[in-house]
DNA sequence: TATTGTGAAGACTTTCACAGCT
DNA sequence: AGCTGTGAAAGTCTTCACAATA
């Protein structure tokens, strides 16, 4: 498929063509008018855009079962990150393998950052631990981390934090399934609260912007 | 700290605190004017609406390293969710423990289903194996799946699907990044594009709706 | 003829600002 | 006096609809 018309890539992707061209339209003017977009060459100005064609560093530190799934990820890698090292606080760790990466100790976290110039940390330490993982990272010059500790961190400000929280999304579906399953309930009880429509159903759409902890 | 204001909330969320009392006000009228919100009351009315004082069965599908960490996170107990089976593909994996729950074999998937009363179930598996579980939960009964094995999965109306793509939050990060390092190559090349307000930054913000594979 | 690129319209969200209560 | 609740204004995003053009 040498080319691809914004009609069929709006269905693929399950938006509207016309924000779809819109979208590509401020990134330049890559398409054919009569034809559409030349797949490969779009791909190669979306992937530049978005940073796809650079190679980033990345470190994981805390391996447990999460750091571990995330080394074995093999969606990292085609999209342009490598793994530059693992890092652990448990001594007993070090030196073993996990997705054919050693795993080396916390005493090692700034070396390992100033050698493979690293700009981005992963988080995947127990709650208490993230906070001093984070400044410790930060000082030795991390300046984006995607946190996975149930911990709000502090960072000095040019640093970006990016936090998952893997109950969220089983939350959101919690809150639409509670939708389907009482209808009559809603009605009595927040009748304000519209049923989501499907242009609104974005990747984290309808959910109220704080709720409690 | 029995009650709280608008403002005070506000400032923890970094949100605007008009912003969060016109939520609020979707939900019903909790606070007193001159006083501000109960925080217990407050709490409360917006667990029930959001479905946290429900009690949500889930079933976590493929126990790897991640369906483990998924296993033990605490953060699920705490908003509702109780695991209510573990199911892995390889009998070997059959009895063993994982976070206190032996792991079933997946023969016995719709049987565990149904007797739980799941409507919400976890897919931690391959991707090859992500289409067939899910048609097999959705055929059991599920109606919400929450997936982290990067394939999309077709799913008939009225069953809702959410996916969690690990390396999507990375690539958000690598984008910021991107623009930190070289402001004078993003202008030439991509000047439309604005650095993104404060405001801007939400959970899932400043990113194009669609990208390469 | 088929499809892009985009002004203008429309829809939705956020913020302002203040009347209304406690 | 202090703070909520909310109309109205401002701002942003999405969609329409069509001129431009390969």
């Amino acid at each position: 498929m040498p080319t691809v018309s914004s009609e069929e890539l709006a269905a693929a992707a399950g938006v509207n063509s016309a924000k779809l061209r819109k979208d590509f339209s401020y990134l330049g003017s890559y398409g054919t008018r009569g034809v559409g977009y030349d797949v490969e060459y779009l791909v190669y100005q979306i992937s530049r855009e978005l940073g796809l064609t650079q190679d980033w560093p990345v470190v994981i530190v805390g391996i447990g079962n999460l750091g571990a799934a995330l080394a074995n990820y093999g969606g990292f890698a085609s999209r342009g990150f490598r793994v530059a090292a693992l890092i652990d606080a448990d001594p007993a760790m070090a030196g073993k393998p996990v997705a054919g990466i050693p795993v080396q100790h916390s005493d090692e976290l700034e070396k390992i950052i100033e050698d493979n110039g690293v700009s981005i940390g992963v988080i995947a330490t127990p709650a208490g631990a993230a906070q001093p993982v984070c400044d410790r990272l930060v000082a030795a010059g991390v300046t984006s981390i995607l946190n996975f500790a149930p911990t709000v961190l502090s960072v000095p400000d040019g640093v970006d934090v990016r936090k998952v929280d893997l109950s969220i999304e089983l939350q959101i579906l919690a809150f639409h399934e509670q939708r389907k399953a009482g209808e009559e309930a809603a009605a009595e009880s927040a009748a304000v609260l519209r049923a989501p429509k499907e242009s609104e159903k974005g990747p984290d759409g309808d959910v109220p912007a704080v709720m409690p902890a």
